[in-house]
DNA sequence: ATAAATGCAAACCCTTTGCACTCGA
DNA sequence: TCGAGTGCAAAGGGTTTGCATTTAT
Protein backbone atom coordinates (compact mmCIF):
# COMPACT_ATOMS: atom_id res chain seq x y z
CA UNK A 1 0.00 0.00 0.00
CA UNK A 2 2.98 1.92 0.94
CA UNK A 3 5.84 2.65 -1.31
CA UNK A 4 7.97 4.64 1.88
CA UNK A 5 10.52 3.41 3.46
CA UNK A 6 10.12 3.47 7.64
CA UNK A 7 12.88 6.01 9.34
CA UNK A 8 14.53 4.72 11.97
CA UNK A 9 13.13 5.63 15.59
CA UNK A 10 14.84 4.99 18.34
CA UNK A 11 11.60 3.11 19.94
CA UNK A 12 9.05 0.80 19.23
CA UNK A 13 5.26 2.29 19.45
CA UNK A 14 4.64 0.21 22.10
CA UNK A 15 6.98 1.98 24.26
CA UNK A 16 6.58 5.09 23.15
CA UNK A 17 2.80 5.15 23.96
CA UNK A 18 3.60 3.45 27.54
CA UNK A 19 5.91 6.25 27.87
CA UNK A 20 3.28 8.78 27.23
CA UNK A 21 0.84 7.65 29.04
CA UNK A 22 3.02 7.03 32.19
CA UNK A 23 3.83 10.93 31.72
CA UNK A 24 0.41 11.83 31.31
CA UNK A 25 -0.63 9.90 34.38
CA UNK A 26 -2.75 8.18 32.18
CA UNK A 27 -3.06 3.80 33.35
CA UNK A 28 -1.30 1.09 31.00
CA UNK A 29 -4.40 -1.34 30.21
CA UNK A 30 -4.97 -4.52 28.78
CA UNK A 31 -7.17 -2.70 26.16
CA UNK A 32 -4.41 -0.02 24.98
CA UNK A 33 -1.63 -2.20 25.17
CA UNK A 34 -3.49 -4.35 22.51
CA UNK A 35 -4.42 -1.42 20.46
CA UNK A 36 -1.21 0.02 19.32
CA UNK A 37 0.10 -3.65 19.16
CA UNK A 38 -2.43 -4.26 16.04
CA UNK A 39 -2.37 -0.86 14.80
CA UNK A 40 1.16 -0.46 14.23
CA UNK A 41 1.44 -4.50 13.10
CA UNK A 42 0.63 -3.13 9.83
CA UNK A 43 0.88 0.28 7.61
CA UNK A 44 -2.25 1.24 6.13
CA UNK A 45 -4.95 3.73 6.70
CA UNK A 46 -7.74 3.14 8.15
CA UNK A 47 -10.88 4.07 9.86
CA UNK A 48 -12.33 3.80 13.58
CA UNK A 49 -14.90 1.52 12.58
CA UNK A 50 -12.02 -0.86 10.24
CA UNK A 51 -10.73 -0.95 13.71
CA UNK A 52 -13.83 -2.04 15.43
CA UNK A 53 -14.31 -4.87 12.45
CA UNK A 54 -10.33 -5.94 12.90
CA UNK A 55 -10.67 -6.01 16.24
CA UNK A 56 -13.46 -8.27 16.31
CA UNK A 57 -12.02 -10.60 14.01
CA UNK A 58 -9.16 -10.92 16.14
CA UNK A 59 -10.82 -11.28 19.54
CA UNK A 60 -9.41 -8.42 20.76
CA UNK A 61 -11.99 -7.33 23.60
CA UNK A 62 -12.29 -3.31 23.33
CA UNK A 63 -15.71 -1.57 22.92
CA UNK A 64 -15.79 1.26 20.35
CA UNK A 65 -15.81 3.72 22.66
CA UNK A 66 -12.73 2.47 23.59
CA UNK A 67 -11.25 2.41 20.38
CA UNK A 68 -12.68 6.05 19.99
CA UNK A 69 -10.73 7.29 23.12
CA UNK A 70 -7.68 5.13 22.49
CA UNK A 71 -7.47 6.98 19.07
CA UNK A 72 -7.64 9.76 20.19
CA UNK A 73 -4.67 9.62 23.06
CA UNK A 74 -2.70 7.83 20.30
CA UNK A 75 -3.04 11.21 17.79
CA UNK A 76 -1.77 12.99 21.38
CA UNK A 77 1.16 11.40 21.71
CA UNK A 78 2.28 11.73 18.41
CA UNK A 79 1.67 7.87 17.21
CA UNK A 80 -1.32 8.31 14.74
CA UNK A 81 -2.71 11.29 12.29
CA UNK A 82 -6.06 12.10 11.42
CA UNK A 83 -6.67 12.49 7.90
CA UNK A 84 -9.89 14.28 6.91
CA UNK A 85 -11.05 13.50 3.82
CA UNK A 86 -14.04 15.31 3.03
CA UNK A 87 -16.21 11.88 2.79
CA UNK A 88 -14.92 10.46 5.61
CA UNK A 89 -11.96 10.80 7.84
CA UNK A 90 -8.86 8.42 8.42
CA UNK A 91 -5.96 7.50 10.93
CA UNK A 92 -2.28 6.83 9.96
CA UNK A 93 1.05 5.92 11.37
CA UNK A 94 2.90 9.30 12.31
CA UNK A 95 5.66 7.28 13.89
CA UNK A 96 8.28 5.60 12.34
CA UNK A 97 7.25 6.79 8.71
CA UNK A 98 8.57 9.90 6.90
CA UNK A 99 6.47 13.07 6.53
CA UNK A 100 4.11 12.72 3.57
CA UNK A 101 1.01 13.69 1.89
CA UNK A 102 -1.92 11.97 -0.79
CA UNK A 103 -3.01 11.39 -3.26
CA UNK A 104 -6.86 10.58 -3.32
CA UNK A 105 -8.46 8.64 -6.14
CA UNK A 106 -12.52 10.21 -6.29
CA UNK A 107 -13.30 7.10 -8.23
CA UNK A 108 -12.35 4.50 -6.41
CA UNK A 109 -11.57 6.26 -2.93
CA UNK A 110 -8.00 4.86 -2.93
CA UNK A 111 -5.53 6.36 -0.80
CA UNK A 112 -1.80 6.90 -2.28
CA UNK A 113 1.04 8.31 -0.29
CA UNK A 114 3.96 10.28 -1.70
CA UNK A 115 7.11 12.00 -0.66
CA UNK A 116 8.28 15.52 -1.79
CA UNK A 117 11.16 17.11 -0.69
CA UNK A 118 10.00 20.72 -1.76
CA UNK A 119 7.07 21.04 -0.24
CA UNK A 120 8.64 21.61 3.22
CA UNK A 121 10.90 23.87 2.21
CA UNK A 122 7.72 25.90 0.16
CA UNK A 123 5.92 25.52 3.45
CA UNK A 124 8.40 26.98 5.02
CA UNK A 125 8.57 30.13 2.54
CA UNK A 126 5.17 30.51 2.57
CA UNK A 127 5.01 30.52 6.53
CA UNK A 128 7.74 33.10 6.57
CA UNK A 129 5.64 35.53 4.34
CA UNK A 130 2.67 35.56 6.72
CA UNK A 131 4.73 35.25 10.12
CA UNK A 132 2.72 31.98 10.79
CA UNK A 133 4.79 29.20 12.87
CA UNK A 134 3.81 26.08 10.70
CA UNK A 135 3.80 22.62 13.13
CA UNK A 136 2.18 20.36 10.23
CA UNK A 137 0.70 20.81 6.53
CA UNK A 138 -1.63 18.25 5.08
CA UNK A 139 -1.83 18.33 1.34
CA UNK A 140 -4.05 16.11 -0.36
CA UNK A 141 -4.04 15.97 -4.44
CA UNK A 142 -7.61 14.63 -5.46
CA UNK A 143 -8.04 12.93 -9.27
CA UNK A 144 -8.40 10.03 -10.92
CA UNK A 145 -5.88 6.59 -10.35
CA UNK A 146 -4.18 5.10 -12.81
CA UNK A 147 -6.35 1.89 -12.88
CA UNK A 148 -9.89 3.58 -12.63
CA UNK A 149 -8.13 6.03 -15.66
CA UNK A 150 -8.27 2.83 -17.57
CA UNK A 151 -11.32 1.55 -16.33
CA UNK A 152 -13.25 4.87 -17.63
CA UNK A 153 -11.19 4.47 -21.22
CA UNK A 154 -12.28 1.19 -21.56
CA UNK A 155 -15.85 2.20 -20.62
CA UNK A 156 -16.20 5.13 -22.98
CA UNK A 157 -14.94 2.61 -25.75
CA UNK A 158 -17.83 0.55 -24.84
CA UNK A 159 -20.28 3.55 -24.69
CA UNK A 160 -19.42 3.55 -28.45
CA UNK A 161 -20.57 0.60 -29.52
CA UNK B 1 -10.07 38.49 5.56
CA UNK B 2 -8.23 37.68 2.10
CA UNK B 3 -5.98 39.71 0.45
CA UNK B 4 -6.42 37.79 -2.98
CA UNK B 5 -7.37 39.79 -5.43
CA UNK B 6 -10.75 38.64 -7.44
CA UNK B 7 -10.17 37.48 -11.18
CA UNK B 8 -11.87 38.96 -14.28
CA UNK B 9 -14.82 36.87 -15.02
CA UNK B 10 -17.08 37.25 -17.16
CA UNK B 11 -20.42 36.63 -15.75
CA UNK B 12 -22.07 37.65 -12.58
CA UNK B 13 -21.97 34.74 -10.15
CA UNK B 14 -25.97 34.94 -10.26
CA UNK B 15 -25.77 34.76 -13.65
CA UNK B 16 -23.38 31.84 -14.08
CA UNK B 17 -25.88 29.88 -10.99
CA UNK B 18 -28.93 30.95 -13.28
CA UNK B 19 -26.75 29.60 -16.78
CA UNK B 20 -26.04 26.15 -14.58
CA UNK B 21 -29.65 25.84 -13.28
CA UNK B 22 -31.27 26.16 -16.51
CA UNK B 23 -28.73 24.09 -18.34
CA UNK B 24 -29.97 20.91 -15.97
CA UNK B 25 -33.05 21.62 -16.02
CA UNK B 26 -33.66 23.32 -12.26
CA UNK B 27 -35.44 25.93 -11.33
CA UNK B 28 -34.30 29.86 -10.61
CA UNK B 29 -35.94 29.84 -7.47
CA UNK B 30 -36.61 32.76 -5.04
CA UNK B 31 -34.44 30.98 -2.60
CA UNK B 32 -31.49 30.20 -4.47
CA UNK B 33 -31.93 33.79 -5.94
CA UNK B 34 -31.65 34.90 -2.82
CA UNK B 35 -28.96 33.07 -1.39
CA UNK B 36 -26.44 33.11 -4.27
CA UNK B 37 -26.67 36.93 -3.99
CA UNK B 38 -26.10 37.12 -0.19
CA UNK B 39 -23.22 34.35 -0.30
CA UNK B 40 -21.36 36.57 -3.00
CA UNK B 41 -22.15 39.81 -1.18
CA UNK B 42 -18.97 39.42 0.84
CA UNK B 43 -15.70 37.09 0.71
CA UNK B 44 -15.08 34.61 3.32
CA UNK B 45 -15.26 31.13 4.72
CA UNK B 46 -18.93 29.96 6.34
CA UNK B 47 -20.36 26.99 7.60
CA UNK B 48 -23.99 26.03 6.08
CA UNK B 49 -24.65 27.18 10.28
CA UNK B 50 -23.24 30.32 9.88
CA UNK B 51 -25.35 30.58 6.58
CA UNK B 52 -28.89 29.97 8.45
CA UNK B 53 -28.14 32.43 11.26
CA UNK B 54 -26.94 35.56 8.26
CA UNK B 55 -30.36 34.56 6.24
CA UNK B 56 -32.54 34.36 9.51
CA UNK B 57 -31.09 37.83 10.29
CA UNK B 58 -31.29 39.57 7.17
CA UNK B 59 -34.89 38.24 6.79
CA UNK B 60 -34.18 35.91 3.71
CA UNK B 61 -36.52 32.72 3.95
CA UNK B 62 -35.06 29.87 3.37
CA UNK B 63 -34.99 26.93 5.84
CA UNK B 64 -32.24 25.00 6.77
CA UNK B 65 -32.96 21.77 4.33
CA UNK B 66 -32.71 24.29 1.19
CA UNK B 67 -29.44 26.27 2.02
CA UNK B 68 -27.68 22.46 2.41
CA UNK B 69 -29.88 21.50 -0.99
CA UNK B 70 -28.56 25.34 -2.39
CA UNK B 71 -24.79 25.38 -1.32
CA UNK B 72 -24.61 21.31 -3.16
CA UNK B 73 -25.84 23.09 -5.71
CA UNK B 74 -23.75 25.94 -5.87
CA UNK B 75 -20.62 23.25 -5.52
CA UNK B 76 -21.63 21.38 -8.46
CA UNK B 77 -22.20 24.81 -10.57
CA UNK B 78 -18.33 25.82 -9.71
CA UNK B 79 -19.75 28.52 -7.15
CA UNK B 80 -18.57 27.43 -3.99
CA UNK B 81 -15.97 24.74 -2.92
CA UNK B 82 -15.84 22.85 0.43
CA UNK B 83 -12.99 22.73 2.23
CA UNK B 84 -12.60 19.82 5.21
CA UNK B 85 -10.54 21.40 7.75
CA UNK B 86 -10.66 18.67 10.76
CA UNK B 87 -12.77 20.12 13.34
CA UNK B 88 -15.64 21.16 10.59
CA UNK B 89 -16.73 22.18 7.18
CA UNK B 90 -16.11 25.90 5.49
CA UNK B 91 -17.38 26.56 2.41
CA UNK B 92 -15.92 29.69 0.35
CA UNK B 93 -15.67 31.46 -3.21
CA UNK B 94 -14.69 28.98 -6.10
CA UNK B 95 -15.67 31.76 -8.78
CA UNK B 96 -13.80 34.50 -9.04
CA UNK B 97 -11.04 34.20 -6.60
CA UNK B 98 -7.88 32.83 -8.02
CA UNK B 99 -7.26 29.34 -6.71
CA UNK B 100 -5.45 29.33 -3.80
CA UNK B 101 -4.26 27.50 -0.41
CA UNK B 102 -4.63 28.13 3.41
CA UNK B 103 -2.90 28.73 6.47
CA UNK B 104 -4.68 27.65 9.40
CA UNK B 105 -4.34 28.73 13.09
CA UNK B 106 -4.88 26.39 15.35
CA UNK B 107 -5.27 28.44 18.47
CA UNK B 108 -7.76 31.30 17.34
CA UNK B 109 -8.95 28.97 13.84
CA UNK B 110 -8.59 31.68 11.68
CA UNK B 111 -8.23 30.63 8.06
CA UNK B 112 -5.83 33.01 5.64
CA UNK B 113 -5.66 32.68 2.27
CA UNK B 114 -2.26 32.21 -0.16
CA UNK B 115 -1.44 32.14 -3.47
CA UNK B 116 1.51 30.07 -4.25
CA UNK B 117 2.84 29.31 -8.40
CA UNK B 118 5.30 26.54 -7.22
CA UNK B 119 2.33 24.35 -5.86
CA UNK B 120 0.59 23.86 -9.23
CA UNK B 121 4.05 22.36 -10.92
CA UNK B 122 5.12 20.42 -7.83
CA UNK B 123 1.39 18.89 -7.80
CA UNK B 124 1.65 18.43 -11.83
CA UNK B 125 4.98 16.41 -11.36
CA UNK B 126 3.90 14.40 -8.39
CA UNK B 127 0.88 13.73 -10.73
CA UNK B 128 2.55 12.54 -13.53
CA UNK B 129 5.16 10.65 -11.33
CA UNK B 130 2.22 8.75 -9.93
CA UNK B 131 0.24 8.21 -13.09
CA UNK B 132 -2.37 10.12 -11.89
CA UNK B 133 -4.55 12.56 -13.22
CA UNK B 134 -5.45 15.67 -10.69
CA UNK B 135 -8.01 17.46 -10.99
CA UNK B 136 -7.70 19.31 -7.79
CA UNK B 137 -5.69 19.75 -4.59
CA UNK B 138 -5.89 21.21 -0.73
CA UNK B 139 -2.91 22.20 1.12
CA UNK B 140 -3.59 23.03 4.57
CA UNK B 141 -0.68 24.34 6.86
CA UNK B 142 -1.67 23.88 10.49
CA UNK B 143 -0.39 26.01 13.16
CA UNK B 144 0.18 29.30 15.05
CA UNK B 145 -0.64 32.65 13.32
CA UNK B 146 1.34 35.81 14.35
CA UNK B 147 -1.14 37.29 16.79
CA UNK B 148 -1.62 34.16 18.73
CA UNK B 149 2.45 34.01 18.82
CA UNK B 150 2.38 37.44 20.23
CA UNK B 151 -0.62 36.58 22.99
CA UNK B 152 1.44 33.30 24.11
CA UNK B 153 4.43 35.12 24.06
CA UNK B 154 2.20 37.70 26.58
CA UNK B 155 0.90 35.22 28.63
CA UNK B 156 4.25 33.35 28.85
CA UNK B 157 5.21 36.38 30.92
CA UNK B 158 2.66 36.62 33.03
CA UNK B 159 3.12 33.45 34.20
CA UNK B 160 6.19 34.11 35.32
CA UNK B 161 4.85 36.75 37.63
C1' DA C 1 -8.53 1.17 48.40
C1' DT C 2 -9.70 4.25 45.05
C1' DA C 3 -9.69 6.82 41.05
C1' DA C 4 -9.19 5.96 36.17
C1' DA C 5 -10.77 3.14 32.34
C1' DT C 6 -14.31 0.48 30.35
C1' DG C 7 -18.81 -1.00 28.14
C1' DC C 8 -23.20 0.00 27.31
C1' DA C 9 -26.83 2.73 25.76
C1' DA C 10 -28.38 7.10 25.30
C1' DA C 11 -27.36 11.65 23.74
C1' DC C 12 -25.22 14.50 20.24
C1' DC C 13 -24.26 17.03 16.11
C1' DC C 14 -24.54 17.80 11.57
C1' DT C 15 -26.57 16.37 7.50
C1' DT C 16 -29.94 14.00 4.68
C1' DT C 17 -34.59 12.44 3.58
C1' DG C 18 -39.85 11.44 3.14
C1' DC C 19 -43.79 13.68 2.55
C1' DA C 20 -47.49 17.09 1.97
C1' DC C 21 -47.67 21.67 0.38
C1' DT C 22 -46.15 25.54 -2.69
C1' DC C 23 -44.71 27.73 -6.67
C1' DG C 24 -42.05 28.35 -11.08
C1' DA C 25 -42.05 27.17 -15.94
C1' DT D 1 -51.24 22.67 -14.95
C1' DC D 2 -48.05 19.72 -12.53
C1' DG D 3 -43.65 18.28 -11.31
C1' DA D 4 -39.58 20.42 -9.09
C1' DG D 5 -38.58 22.90 -4.90
C1' DT D 6 -39.64 23.81 -0.17
C1' DG D 7 -40.29 23.34 4.92
C1' DC D 8 -40.95 20.52 8.48
C1' DA D 9 -39.94 16.94 11.37
C1' DA D 10 -38.07 12.62 11.61
C1' DA D 11 -34.23 9.51 10.41
C1' DG D 12 -29.37 8.82 9.64
C1' DG D 13 -24.39 8.08 10.61
C1' DG D 14 -20.48 8.71 13.04
C1' DT D 15 -18.81 10.31 17.38
C1' DT D 16 -19.13 11.53 22.24
C1' DT D 17 -20.85 11.08 26.96
C1' DG D 18 -23.09 9.64 31.67
C1' DC D 19 -23.08 6.17 34.61
C1' DA D 20 -22.52 1.75 36.86
C1' DT D 21 -18.94 -1.71 36.78
C1' DT D 22 -14.23 -3.29 36.27
C1' DT D 23 -9.38 -2.74 36.77
C1' DA D 24 -4.66 -0.73 37.28
C1' DT D 25 -1.97 1.41 40.55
Amino acid sequence: MSNLIPVQVSERPEDKFAEFLAMQGHRHTKGRRELVRHIFSYHDHFSPDDLVLDVRRKNIRVSRSTIYRTLALMVEAGLLRKIPLGDRDAYEHDYGYPEHDHLYCTKCKKITEFHNQELMALRERVSQAHHFRASSHRLVISGVCESCMRARATKHKLDLV
